[in-house]
Formats: C-alpha cells, sequence, structure tokens
DNA sequence: TGTAATTTAATCGTGTGCGATTTAAATTAA
DNA sequence: TTAATTTAAATCGCACACGATTAAATTACA
C-alpha cells in the first residue's frame, strides 16, 4: 500500500462504518423530541413496532428481528412493563419461554405513534424511492457483514 | 392515510432508520474481534484515527468530528489516557480547553491497526465505487437529518 | 473597568448494547 | 429412565451516548 493509501484509510469521512455510525446516532437525535411525547426510547420505539405489527411474541422472536440480545432485551421489556406498555408472561407451552404481550395502553398508544413515520421521513428530505434504495442497500450490507463476521 | 400505507409504516424491515441502526452495529459486531487485538473498543478505535490523521486536538475538536458531546468523551478520553494511548493536558493559552495528544504507544499502534480497513471492507463484500457512494449518500442523509432536527 | 454572556470540560443519572455466566426448562442421547 | 446437551431468559460488569447541570475561564459590552 502507497502512502496516499494510507492517508486515505486514516480518513474518518472516507470509513463507511463512521458514515453509518453517525447517521444512526443522527437519527436517535431526531427521533428523540417526537418519541418523548409518546414517553418511548428509540429502542423502545422499534420493539412496539415490532408488537404493533405483532403482537404476542417471544423475547426471542423479537431478538431475532432486531438483532439484539436477551441480555439487552430484558432490562428493555422490563421498563416498558413497569410504563405499563406490556405485558411479560413465561409461555405455558414451553416455560422457558416468555411472551410478550401489548397492555390495553399499549394498544392505544399505537394511534399516537402513527405520525412519526411521515415526520421521518419529512426529515431525511429523501423521497420515497431514494429511501427504499438505501434502505435495501443497507439491508444488503448488515447481511453481508454477518456472513464476514463468521470469517474474522 | 390508506389501511395498507398504515401496515407498511409498521413494518420494521421498511424503516430506513431502523437499516441504520441494525447496521450500525453489524459493523459493530465485526470490528470487535479485530479491535480486541489492539485493546480498543469501536467509538475508542474512531477517536484514535483522528488523532492518527491529527495529532493534538481539543475535545470539542474531536466531538465536533465524531458528532459527540463531552459527556461521551471525557470518560472515554481518560479511559484510552489510563491505557496509556493518550495524554490530556489543559491548554496553556485557553485553560477551559483540554488538549488531547498521543503517547508514544499510540502512535505505535498505529501500526498495528493498519490492516483494519482492508479487512473490514473486505468484510462488507462490496467494491470500492459502491462503497463510496454508500457513504456519500450516508453523509447526505446525515446532514439533512441535522438540518431537520432543528424543525422537530 | 466590571459585570454579563458565552464557551469548554466535567459530572451525574438514565438507558442502551454486548460478552460471559447462570439458572431453569426442554430435548436428545445413552 | 437417567444423563448429557441444548435452549431461553436473566444477571452482571463494562463501555458508550445523551440531556441537564455545574464550574471555571474567556469574551463581550455597557
Amino acid at each position: 500500500m502507497d502512502d496516499a493509501s494510507k492517508e486515505d484509510f486514516l480518513d474518518l469521512e472516507k470509513f463507511l462504518c463512521f458514515s453509518v455510525y453517525a447517521a444512526s446516532h443522527a437519527f436517535n437525535r431526531i427521533y428523540k423530541p417526537l418519541l418523548d411525547r409518546l414517553g418511548l426510547t428509540y429502542p423502545q420505539y422499534l420493539v412496539m413496532v415490532s408488537l404493533w405489527q405483532e403482537d404476542d411474541q417471544s423475547v426471542r422472536s423479537i431478538g431475532q428481528k432486531m438483532f439484539l440480545e436477551s441480555s439487552t432485551l430484558t432490562p428493555l421489556l422490563k421498563r416498558l412493563e413497569a410504563n405499563g406498555l406490556v405485558v411479560r408472561k413465561r409461555d405455558p407451552e414451553d416455560e422457558r419461554s416468555v411472551r410478550v404481550r401489548l397492555s390495553v395502553e399499549g394498544k392505544a398508544l399505537r394511534e399516537k405513534a402513527e405520525e412519526v413515520p411521515a415526520c421521518i421521513l419529512d426529515a431525511t428530505g429523501l423521497d420515497i424511492e431514494t429511501a427504499k434504495r438505501l434502505n435495501r442497500d443497507l439491508q444488503e450490507l448488515r447481511t453481508q457483514l454477518e456472513r464476514g463476521a463468521k470469517k474474522l
């Protein structure tokens, strides 16, 4: 590798990983004022979205969809339960598993949350097509990274 | 909004923000084994990259480049200092400011770190051009989100 | 000049995220 | 049937990340 390439490799702005990292934080910041009104953090919001789409999921199922470990989800779900939005209960069919269900309040919150995605899309300044393309590219990237993870 | 659109808005996979969030974690996971060998976490690595590119920066300067608050950076920099990679010292010219400088060990680590970016690019499975395009798109997105943040 | 406003780090509290470990339950093997 | 293995959550320790606040230094400006 020549010296110019080495310098390139030290330019933060040229790191794809950094752009992803920074964009992720930027999303977090833009969500914050909207989600504060709902009494949710951003990861909590994602869990709620998942439950609004499919109620009564196991911790494991939520973890698979969100790519999170139980060590992250368990405390988060306990907070949602403490705030009265979900109910956690061992599955009588398989006592290892914990089912997460929306409470009445949790279901009701969905309406208040319905305007959020449009606000966010608006804030990105992207048209739907560009957003979709970027979304696809990032999903592919994530899939590829997971594959690559096994080799390192 | 019709019912179909509402359903769309509840599909996690269609959330651009979620793809960014998930890709960010995926990067973190892929970096972990590589950075463990250097004794660095991922955000610590980014700070070191910034210092390798430009030594002797203020906390403020690092924060601006990485879009992080002092409440995040101060403890992180203290850990880097405790590990002997940097030295923190008040600027005699302006006692409000703290200068962060690479130690000898911090400079030496650069060589060991030089192979990392190539490993990562390899793991993404992307050719350089695609990676560059995605990088540009994400930078634009971040810029736009920051602009949008003021309106919400 | 002297006070007010601004700037810079640091501190504190809350909430992720993850690896390693533990516990209990269920499944498989012997 | 028991024993070994696997699976699902939970727990613990560590390291971000941020908002709110504080303290100290500098700058603005009346």
